[in-house]
DNA sequence: AACTATTTATAAGA
DNA sequence: TTCTTATAAATAGTT
């Protein structure tokens, strides 16, 4: 009887792999496996997946299938993401920026009101078209306020971060009948 | 010799299952099976890797883990990410932000300008407060402004998203060793 | 949901 | 790195 050749795939701890080039190894094949099997489930079953992966060196890496639309439509105005089989208490990102968004209106309608009130007296203050000032004609407090309100924002996200862990990133949009076999996004030479 | 109790499993074609009963489950046990080798990458490389799926019939599912402080740092301010070891040409939802606030921040800067070279023959109006006028005090058109910038941000990440199927939603966040064996963040009870 | 024969993934080794 | 192969792990069809 001949010898073995390998020793053959065997049972290991699920614990961080000790050697770093282990880790480079079992990552590559491991991720390869991951974006594969998520390909599959997709094509299965009509589902829409996305995946973001950073290496252990730092390395980013993605994936993505499904309609854009959908995306959109649910990026756009989704309600709170079911975790864990638990609606999220805090709800999404997306609401989130809903949420400012709407706040903001209500803001404006009421002082849109204020501003009637204070216009009774005088003309009726009718110019529709002042609300549509270009955005080159901003004055300096406009931009002000644009600038603090882009800085509110990137903190609201940070803060969302923190507390769920949100990631939002660029994913690979495969074409639609691309997931078909074993097309995964995968990078053909990759160093980890 | 027993009569063998069950076919065992049989080879599948990749392509979408017909019964919608049987793509349930497929769903089911695939989500199952792709988290639990997400969490298991995740335990034995020490990389990060967050998973947004929709099923089939659109409910959301979820998976992540991770350091939140390396995700904020990544999130806030990413190079673009690699998709398919290429550089991503038009770069992450992140960096779009980071750009467009950038670009805001030099408008300011050069209406700072103008302001001061307009204010150059009365008082030195140097008056560094004026610069933090609070929130509440924003008069109309400071929040017209506010609400058109927060129409052109969504705008700008539904183009994103277009563009790049870029998704940004919410992750479950697995404690520190929580991803040691199978503890998947899998929902107990699902309805697909 | 549980079972199990079989396919698929992969840990080591080359 | 890429390929091989023995074995572990996932799962399709059934109950």
């Amino acid at each position: 009887m001949a010898r073995k050749r390998t020793a053959g795939r065997r049972k290991i701890e699920i614990q961080l792999i000790e050697s770093k080039q282990a880790r480079q190894v079992a990552f590559s094949k491991r991720r390869f496996g991951l974006f594969k099997k998520a390909s599959e489930i997709c094509t299965l079953t009509g589902c829409n997946i996305a995946i973001v992966v950073f290496s252990p060196s730092g390395k980013p890496f993605s994936f993505g299938n499904g309609c854009v639309n959908t995306i959109i439509q649910r990026f756009l105005c989704q309600s709170p993401i079911e975790v864990n089989g638990d609606q999220d208490p805090h709800g999404s990102i997306c609401s989130k920026l809903h949420q400012q968004y709407t706040e903001l209106c209500k803001l404006l309608d009421a002082e849109k009101i204020r501003a009637k009130e204070l216009d009774l007296q005088g003309t009726t203050c009718q110019k529709p078209s002042w609300f549509d000032v270009p955005v080159y004609e901003l004055s300096l407090d406009q931009l002000m306020e644009s600038k603090r309100r882009m800085e509110e924002l990137r903190e609201k996200i940070a803060e969302r971060v923190n507390e769920l862990s949100v990631m939002g990133s660029a994913l690979t949009l495969a074409p639609p009948n691309y997931a078909r076999e074993i097309d995964l996004n995968v990078a053909i030479t990759e160093e980890i």
